[in-house]
RNA sequence: GGGCAUGUAUUCCAAUCGGUAGAGAAACACGACUUAAAAUCGUGACAGUGACGGUUCGAGUCCGUCCAUGCCCA
């Protein structure tokens, strides 16, 4: 017997030899067959959390079993290091953000180290380096030559605590992501970036992502939100001549019941109004006070301006009065919209507030008594289209109006170009100039990357850059007169909308290195691993990114990311006191069933996401600290299936920890032959034990890379727990037995070393090998040792089980039903047997009556 | 309000195409070892699959309705 397990040890050495041995560096290889594994990089927020753990295990078995089955494997690591966090803790402590920011790096980078995880570290990227924001500049500067970022004068949501414009996204019921603060409606000029250009690729390359979970794709296809409608004109009366509302409608089958018409507080019309009238000014600007994402305009209450202005039907030729509304978007179709108040239920409740008549032209079946009808049925009041349900008005209204001169089909998107600028230090400088003479102008490519100046100082809100002495005075690029830099930056979902194309070549001048570009993305990231979060805003932007670097040649497939696993949160019960302040696990004492605190019952809240607002979060470092890392690995592969959520439990860690205890205890001489590299072919075994055991070490092989294929590591750990319990129980005696032992020990070790590497690679030495585990290929199934001999066959009677038989397992079916009709003779009692249903290899249901 | 997912033993979870409800783990009880405890080893008990209905020779699995929970959208 070998000492007791000591997994401190072992890891410290393991990583060691995989550190100096250089291991897991890759090169580009045209002659073998790459596989690209990635997980979402992290935000160095300076600790690493269980979700990382977790997420970072799921790939580090995927990319290690590749590497077994022969694959170049691509499994890189970097951070994404931009981003307003690095800022605060500058205000608050005093320090730079670059300090900050590479002191967290470094503190991860450790923690990521001790968990053994098989990183090329040479290919480690930080988005908060120049030469990766540089490379990004020069990205910038291709996508504005080819029209796809632009500048515009736009509402935007503006943080007053941050100083900065937020993107609708990061706008939670009207507040801040980050900050908490409401936002405030402001117009500034913006940069976008073109994403509604791809809206329609964007969304129908989505079906060709198989590989990705069913819903993520439908949560994208939702936020592109095609819709299909009408936009027509009305021709506005009370002001000058033949001016002109357009507007965009999903729900033409319902212009017969238009009984007003409502426009954005910043449309046109409503501007022009303000110039004469005080009263419509102070309500346009009392909406300015709210967000400008649909949501938050949705929760708050509808509040209008009646203009003096009327609006001719186009189809009946009435005159409707047109309202200034709180809740109609200039950024969504026209700005305005034909108000609908039976059947649209902001119009009704608009429309109840302020006394406007209602007019119904749908009728369906279960009509509501009150409230809008917003249902399918048959349309009424409507003259000519009476009678037409509504998919048939639709197409008869749009034919009408497209007959009348007055609009047409269109095609709308709820997805909107992407604002990008933000108004602060630590992000990606925009590589352009404002020159007095020739307006606004790139850099040249030669000029990147434009540096963030280091000397810069926090003490006053807004943008640093904007207030630095001297960094913004530049020279014009084009004539080489008196220029101003663009002081904004961009948002950091752009570093991490291509950072996976960096890595195929971290250290190249240009944006990509096409080849190595070629090999490693043929087809995309083979497998994509992260929180199901990012299922929307950052897995849409970096498909968009992706898609237009392919456009730009930097890149070749269509999609970057060709398999997606989302895995599920970790969660951990919160506790509280009666008084409500959430206790630290470490702060309660459980007994049994009682939890209390200094002597007082606890409230047990149920399973929620680990939070530092709930206390109840649990640090991988301390975990790793007390079992070793290899320990925390297989609690959280096995605890859950990996898209699912997983719940904490301190004693399944326990239960976690004993099991690499006797799997290190496999490791006894007595029972081992000494010898390596040779097993005994099944047709040598005689005994039935011996020939079962060789039949389950080879079944564990082929279920094991089944359930790996499948991502499916929990079940994948129980079948290796399986067997170690039938090898612990296993004793051999002749050397023919104890080469079979080590075969079986052999294999455990093998198939578990994508999960837990360090205490494989160690009892794989101890095997004798001199060859690290991690260069052996994966074992491969005997398929003649794998085979059963015996089956146990099912008898059922009448869909009940009555008798279960041992018979050979190559039995024919019309031998399994005579067996089971003689089996079964003692239950019939007389009854006929009308069917004999036979499954093969499995069970036999006997109908009888 | 709409969409999606999940619901199996005390708990976390298994169960190809519909075919023996239990692989693995935890907790619990008992026993062995020990002066004792921990660790370790061994043994054992516990569910008919959220509810109701349908299809079928046969349903955890398919279909329908409902309930609960979670996530996304509004």
């Amino acid at each position: 017997m070998t000492s007791r397990y000591n997994p401190f040890e072992i890891e410290e050495k393991w990583q060691g030899v995989w550190e100096s041995e250089n291991t897991f560096k890759t090169v580009t290889d045209t002659s073998k067959p790459k596989y690209y594994v990635l997980e979402m990089f992290p935000y160095p927020s300076g600790k690493l959390h269980m979700g990382h753990l977790r997420n970072y295990s799921l790939g580090d078995v995927v990319a290690r079993y590749k590497r077994a089955k022969g694959f170049n494997v691509l499994h890189p690591m970097g951070w994404d290091s931009f981003g307003m966090p690095a800022e605060n803790a500058a205000m608050q402590n005093n320090t730079h953000p670059a300090t900050w920011t590479d002191s967290n790096i470094a503190a991860m980078r450790d923690g990521l180290k001790k968990a053994g995880f098989s990183y090329d570290w040479e290919r480690e990227l930080a988005t908060c380096k120049k030469d990766y924001y540089g490379a990004q500049q020069a990205l910038f500067i291709d996508m504005y030559n080819k029209g796809l970022v632009y500048q515009k004068e736009s509402l935007v949501n503006w943080d007053p605590v941050d100083n900065t414009v937020l993107a609708n996204e990061q706008v939670v019921d009207g507040k801040g992501w980050r900050s908490g603060a409401p936002v405030e409606r402001r117009s500034m000029t913006q940069w976008f970036m073109g994403i509604t250009k791809y809206a329609d690729e964007l969304l129908g390359d989505l079906k060709t992502l198989d590989e990705w979970p069913e819903r993520v794709r439908l949560m994208q296809e939702n936020w592109i939100g095609k819709s299909e409608g009408l936009s027509f004109e009305f021709d506005v009366n009370g002001t000058e001549a033949n001016t002109k509302l357009p507007v965009y409608t999903t729900r033409p089958d319902t212009i017969m019941g238009v009984t007003f018409c409502s426009i954005a507080p910043e449309h046109p019309l409503a501007k022009k109004l303000a110039e004469s009238d005080a009263e419509a000014k102070s309500f346009i600007e009392e909406c300015q006070s709210m967000g400008t994402s649909q949501e938050s305009i949705e929760k708050a209450e509808k509040k209008g301006f009646k203009t003096p202005y009327t609006a001719v039907h186009p189809i009946t030729g009435e005159d409707v009065p047109i309202f200034i509304a709180n809740f109609v978007l200039m950024g969504y179709g026209t700005g305005a919209v034909m108000a609908v108040p039976a059947h649209d239920e902001r119009d009704y409740e608009f429309a109840t507030k302020y006394n406007i008549p209602m007019k119904q032209v749908v009728q369906g079946d279960d009509m509501p008594k009150s409230g809008a009808f917003t249902g399918e049925g048959v349309i009424v009041n409507s003259g000519e289209f009476d009678g037409l349900t509504n998919a048939a008005a639709k197409k008869a209204v749009i034919a009408k109006i497209e007959s009348l001169g007055k609009g047409e089909k269109t095609e709308n998107y709820r997805l909107r170009d992407w604002g990008i600028s933000r108004q602060r230090y630590w992000g990606c400088p925009i590589p352009f100039v404002q020159c007095e003479s020739c307006g606004l102008v790139a850099e040249k490519k030669e000029n990147l990357p434009i540096e963030l100046p280091e000397d810069v100082s926090f003490d006053k809100p807004g943008n640093p850059l904007d207030h630095h002495p001297t960094w913004k005075h530049t020279e014009c690029p084009s004539c080489g007169g008196k220029a101003e830099r663009v002081t904004d930056t961009m948002d950091t979902f752009m570093d991490s909308s291509w950072y996976f194309l960096r890595y195929c070549s971290p250290k190249a001048d240009e944006v990509v290195n096409k080849s190595d570009v070629d090999y490693w993305m043929q087809g995309g990231v083979d497998q994509y691993i992260g929180g199901v979060e990012h299922a929307i805003l950052h897995l849409l932007y970096a498909r968009f990114i992706h898609k237009v670097m392919r456009d730009l040649g930097y890149a070749n497939s269509k999609e970057p990311f060709k398999a997606l696993l989302t895995q599920g949160m970790v969660l951990h019960n919160s506790y509280q006191t009666e008084a409500g302040r959430y206790l630290y696990p470490s702060e309660v004492d459980v007994d049994g069933e009682n939890i209390t605190f200094e002597g007082k019952p606890v409230i047990v809240n149920r399973m929620e996401k680990m939070s530092k607002s709930k206390n109840n979060v649990v640090e991988p470092m301390t975990l790793i600290d007390k079992y070793g890392v290899d320990t925390a690995r297989l609690f959280i592969l096995f605890q859950a299936p990996a898209e699912r959520d997983l719940e904490w439990s301190d004693s399944a860690i326990e239960g976690a920890w004993r099991f690499l205890g006797r799997l290190w205890n496999l490791m006894d001489v007595d029972k081992l032959s000494e010898e390596t590299g040779k097993v005994v072919a099944v047709s040598h075994l005689v005994e039935k034990a011996d020939i079962d055991l060789k039949r389950a070490i080879h079944q564990t092989i082929d279920k094991v890379t089944k359930d790996v294929e499948k991502f499916q590591f929990n079940t994948m750990i129980a079948a290796v727990m399986e067997l170690s319990n039938k090898l612990g129980s296993y004793k051999p005696t002749t050397e023919g037995q104890k080469l079979l032992y080590r075969e079986g020990v052999e294999v455990c070790v093998q198939l578990l070393n994508p999960a837990v590497p360090h205490i494989t690679e160690e009892m794989w030495q101890l095997l004798g090998h001199t060859e690290q585990l991690t260069n052996v290929a994966w074992p491969t199934v005997d398929k003649d040792a794998a085979k059963d001999s015996e089956i146990t066959l099912v008898v059922q009677m009448n869909g009940k089980l009555k008798e279960r038989l041992t018979v050979p397992a190559d039995i024919s079916n019309q031998e399994a039903e005579d067996l089971a009709l003689e089996a079964i003779q003692t239950h019939l009692d007389g009854l006929a047997v009308r069917k004999c249903i036979v499954v093969p290899k499995r069970l036999v249901n006997i109908v009888a009556g």
